[in-house]
DNA sequence: CTCGTTGCAAAAGATTTGCATTATG
DNA sequence: CATAATGCAAATCTTTTGCAACGAG
């Protein structure tokens, strides 16, 4: 589906910058607002941060894509589509990874049966340590 | 452990200022900085945001505390101690729930095994709807 | 043509930093 | 007493908002 198609299909207008943004998130696969606008930048300059938050709010709204903390600063967004994914990140060496999120589906219907609470298979963040920085720790 | 026998044994120096961060944490149990500062306040007037800051980034970086990002805005600070929890953060209502750590246990276990990152049990955000309103939105 | 979107600039919120002062070990 | 920690103010970074101009339906 192309990103026209998808914003149609939300009953969102297509304006060429939310297409820019859905397309810098394709290509980028995951990044901040700033990220993306160095990207959505590249294919058409002059569109603004701030519209790069607000077309951010309202996909995310209609949940085409989502966003998750990586780490202190700006929120790292990325798309819906394919396999939902979750999100490794290492403290130490502030590196990202990411896993299908198939590992966490026992986690989450437990919590969804005992607690009614529906976990967003999209938007899941385990911090801790990875291999590498774990091992040069010992 | 009072706060300044932690301080110590995490080999760090005892200021009256961590040790307001540390109660205030033990007392409000989750806070941003800024709400740890108003509790901190109330005990002793005067203390800078900026030494809240400071404080909870040495005392983090000592395992003391951690933290987790509830929302777009500022983090959630909390203690070490007791039982690890899990956080759930509703995406429509924003109220975060807290459950035991265990519920999560075999999933970071899977994690460890197939891709040697550790986990932080601590350090856990889940986002997506609580029951409430999971039923308002059908 | 109408109303939602955008660009721009300014505001607001969150976090960090330099430096003089204070307090811990 | 040396050095780390703090208070204060200013700087930075991130996100939001008001408003006029523009563009999609």
């Amino acid at each position: 589906m192309t990103s026209s198609e998808k914003l149609k299909a939300a009953g969102l207008r297509v304006t060429q910058q939310r297409e820019l943004v859905l397309a810098a998130l394709d290509a980028i696969r995951h990044g901040t607002p700033e990220e993306i606008l160095v990207d959505v930048t590249k294919h058409s300059p002059g569109v603004n941060l701030s519209t790069i938050y607000r077309c951010l709010e309202v996909l995310e709204k209609a949940a085409l894509i989502t966003h998750t903390h990586l780490g202190h600063g700006a929120p790292t967004y990325h798309v819906v589509d394919g396999d939902p994914h979750i999100h490794l990140r290492c403290s130490k060496c502030e590196r990202g990874f990411s896993l299908p999120a198939t590992l966490a589906s026992e986690t989450v219907a437990t919590i969804r049966i005992e607690n009614g609470f529906q976990v967003d298979p999209y938007h899941i963040t385990f911090d801790g340590q990875c291999e590498k920085c774990a091992q040069e720790n010992k």
